[in-house]
DNA sequence: ACAGCCGTAGCAAGCGCTTTCTATGCGGTA
DNA sequence: TACCGCATAGAAAGCGCTTGCTACGGCTGT
C-alpha cells in the first residue's frame, strides 16, 4: 500500500525513530546515516503522513487565513502576501520549520461562518490563524470570538489580526495590524474640502463593521473640523462593499441631494459603481461630481478618470501578518501596530464647478 | 488539558466508541444515548481532534484548490465558488459528510510550487484537489504532474481540473472542466473583423501556457478564415497576465505597427493596461483603436468605455468543480466537459475610422 | 587502565480517534 | 417456555508518527 516510515526505516536499515529524526532535523544524526535515509525516502517516494505526524507531535503545519471575500482583490492581495511568507513551497527553507500549508477560508462576512471556520481550524490544531477584514461589532459575536480565540491560543495557535483592530479582550492572545482607516478617511475628506467641496455624499459600507465605522468617523471628523457637519444622515447611505451597492446608493444620493458635488465611497469597488451612477445621471467626473474611493486596489488607477483614493499597503500588511503567524517576526509592542494610509490624489476629484 | 473523546465518554457514561459513533452518525445509536453524548460534548466544549481522526480513518476533510494568483479575481471567483460548495460552514449539512475545509493554495504560476503543494496535500491525505489555471506546456513538468496526480488518485484523492484542459494521461484519474478559450477567442476576433478591422494587434499571455495558446489559436483561426493571416508575429506580443504587461506591450505594438486599429488582450486585466497605453498615446477608444479583453471580470463593465470581452462563467465553473470534488456530482462523460464562452460586445470596440 | 562523557541509535509508549468483533438484552416466534 | 435475531453498546486493536529514555561504543581525563 502506501509507504510508511517503517518501510523507509527497513530500507535504510535503521529504526523508524532515526528516519523521523532525519526528516525533522531536530536531533543529531550521523551524516552517513542521514544520507542513507534520504536515499531510501527518495527511492520509495515516501511522503510523510501528515495526520499521524500532527497527532503524535500535537501540532500541525496548517495556518488558517480568514477572509470576507476571496473574490475581492482587497483580501486576495493580503492573503497572497501572507501565504508567500507562510511558505508552503518557495520559502527556500526546503525542510524543517517552513513548509506550512496556508488555508484561505472564505467567511463571506458571516459571523457564524467565521466561528465555524475557527472551530474547523481548532480541530485541525492549526499552528496559526490570521483574521482579516472588518469585524462585526455585535457584542455577542465579539464575546463568542474572544472565547474561541482564547481557546485556540490556549492550544498553542498563534493569532494575528490583519487589517483590523483587535477584538476586545484578545490583546493578550493576539497580535494585531490595524489600518489607519480613520486617519485615511479624514485626510481624504480634508482634500475634498480643500478643493472647495461643501456638500459631500458618503456611500458607506455595511453597518456594524469596524471598517465602516472608522472610515465614516474619519470623514465626519474632517467635516466637523471644517464646520460642515450638519445633517450628515441625509447624505450617507449604507450598503455592502460591492459595485452595485455603490451604483444604487449613489443614484439615491443624487436624487435625494442634488446639490452634492462630491461622493466618497466606502472602498474602490463601491466607487466604481458610484462613477457609473454619476455618469448614467449624465454628470461628468470630476467636473460635475468628484468621486473618491478607498484601498487603492490595482484597478483604481485604470478607472477613467483615475480614482482618487486612499492607499492601504495591503501586500506589506499581509506579508507582515504572515511573518507574525510564523513567529518569524516579533509582535509589535502592546500587541497592536497601526498601519498608515496614504492619500492618493488622482483625476476623479477636482474643485467643484461654481 | 484539552478535552478528548474519552472525557466526553466519561461524562456521558458511555464508551468512547459510542461517542465517536454519535459524532460521525454512521452507526445506530439510541436517541437517548445520543442526546446524552451531545449534551456532554456541549458542556465540555469538545472539539474533535482532526489529525487523530484522519489518522484512524485514513481520510481527511481537506480539499486543496490550486490557483495561479489568489489576488486575481479570475481565480478568486472560481476558488470562492468552489469553496462554497465544498462546505466548511454553511453547507447546511451541519454534520456528517459536509464540513470539509477548503485550502486555497497560491502557486504563483510556478510549476515547482504546484508540485510542492500537491505533495503537501498528499501528505495531508487530502480528500480532493481542484487544479485551476492554465497549465504549463512543458513535457517534463507535465509528466511529473501526471505521476503525482496518479499517486494522489491512488490514495483516494479526487482530482478535478477547473478551467483548464486535463493533463495528458490523467483522464483516468481526473475530471476536467475546460473553458472554450479557443472558440471564445475566435468569436471575439470575428466580431472585430466584422466591424471592419484588418490590422489587429494581439497582446498574448505568457508563453507555454495552454490558455495563452488556445486563445491565440482561436484568434488566428478567425484571422485566417478572413484571409487576414499574415505576419502575425509582428502584431503579437507576449507577457504575463498583468496590467503593466498590457500597457508596455500595447505601447510597443503601437510603435511597431502604427496601422493597428484594434488590440485584443489576453485577458481583461491586460486589456486595462492596453486601454491606458492607447490613451497615453493620445488615441481614443474606440474611435481610433478598439480594445477587447477576455474573462469578463466584474470590473470590465466599469471600464470607460465598457470593455468588449468574452464572458467565462467562472462562478458556475468553480461551483461545479467544487461539487465534483465533493463527489456530489457525477463527472462528465469522458471525464471532460467544455464550458462555453460568450462574446460580450460593449463600448470599447467599434468600426475603425476609415 | 578505568570512570565518565559525548555522540548516535533503538525501544517502546503513547498521541486520540475509528472500527471490527463481540457481548448483552429485548421482543417475537414456534 | 425456549430459541433466534435485531438493536445497541463496549472492548480492544490498531492508524503512522514522535520522543523520552535507555543502550552502546569510543574518547578523554586522571
Amino acid at each position: 500500500m502506501t509507504v510508511t516510515l517503517a518501510d523507509v526505516a527497513a530500507r535504510a536499515r535503521v529504526s523508524p525513530a532515526t528516519v523521523s529524526r532525519v526528516l525533522n532535523g531536530n536531533y543529531p544524526v550521523a551524516s552517513s546515516t542521514r544520507e542513507r535515509v534520504l536515499r531510501a525516502v527518495d527511492e520509495l517516494d515516501y511522503v510523510l503522513n501528515g495526520p499521524a505526524s500532527s497527532l503524535a507531535a500535537a501540532t500541525s503545519d496548517l495556518v488558517g487565513i480568514l477572509v470576507n471575500d476571496i473574490a475581492d482583490p482587497f483580501f486576495g492581495i493580503m492573503a497572497g502576501a501572507a501565504q508567500s511568507e507562510i511558505g508552503g513551497p518557495g520559502d527556500g527553507s526546503g525542510r524543517a520549520g517552513g513548509e506550512k500549508l496556508a488555508v484561505v477560508c472564505n467567511t463571506g462576512g458571516s459571523p457564524e461562518r467565521e466561528l465555524t471556520y475557527l472551530t474547523l481550524l481548532q480541530r485541525q490544531r492549526a499552528a496559526a490563524v490570521v483574521l482579516t477584514g472588518g469585524a462585526l461589532e455585535d457584542p455577542a459575536h465579539q464575546a463568542a470570538m474572544a472565547v474561541k480565540l482564547a481557546r485556540l491560543a490556549d492550544a498553542g495557535t498563534r493569532i494575528v489580526f490583519c487589517g483590523r483592530p483587535p477584538l476586545p479582550d484578545t490583546d493578550a492572545v493576539a497580535a494585531a495590524l490595524a489600518f489607519d482607516n480613520r486617519g485615511g478617511a479624514r485626510r481624504l475628506t480634508e482634500h475634498l474640502i480643500a478643493l472647495g467641496h461643501r456638500r459631500i455624499g458618503y456611500v458607506a459600507g455595511p453597518l456594524e463593521r469596524t471598517t465602516t465605522r472608522h472610515r465614516l468617523e474619519g470623514h465626519r471628523e474632517a467635516m466637523k473640523a471644517a464646520g460642515l457637519y450638519g445633517d450628515e444622515e441625509s447624505v450617507t447611505v449604507h450598503g455592502p462593499y460591492d459595485r452595485s451597492s455603490g451604483y444604487d446608493a449613489t443614484l439615491e444620493l443624487l436624487r435625494r441631494e442634488p446639490g452634492v458635488t462630491a461622493v466618497v465611497a466606502a472602498n474602490d469597488t463601491v466607487a466604481l459603481g458610484a462613477c457609473a451612477a454619476v455618469r448614467d445621471r449624465g454628470l461628468r467626473i470630476p467636473e460635475d461630481v468628484s468621486v473618491a474611493g478607498f484601498d487603492d486596489l490595482p484597478f483604481s488607477v485604470d478607472a477613467v478618470p483615475a480614482l482618487t483614493t486612499v492607499r492601504l499597503p495591503l501586500f506589506e500588511a499581509g506579508a507582515r501578518a504572515g511573518r507574525l503567524a510564523m513567529g518569524k517576526e516579533t509582535p509589535p509592542p502592546g500587541g497592536v501596530a497601526t498601519i498608515g494610509a496614504e492619500l492618493m490624489v488622482r483625476g476623479s476629484t477636482a474643485a467643484p464647478a461654481r
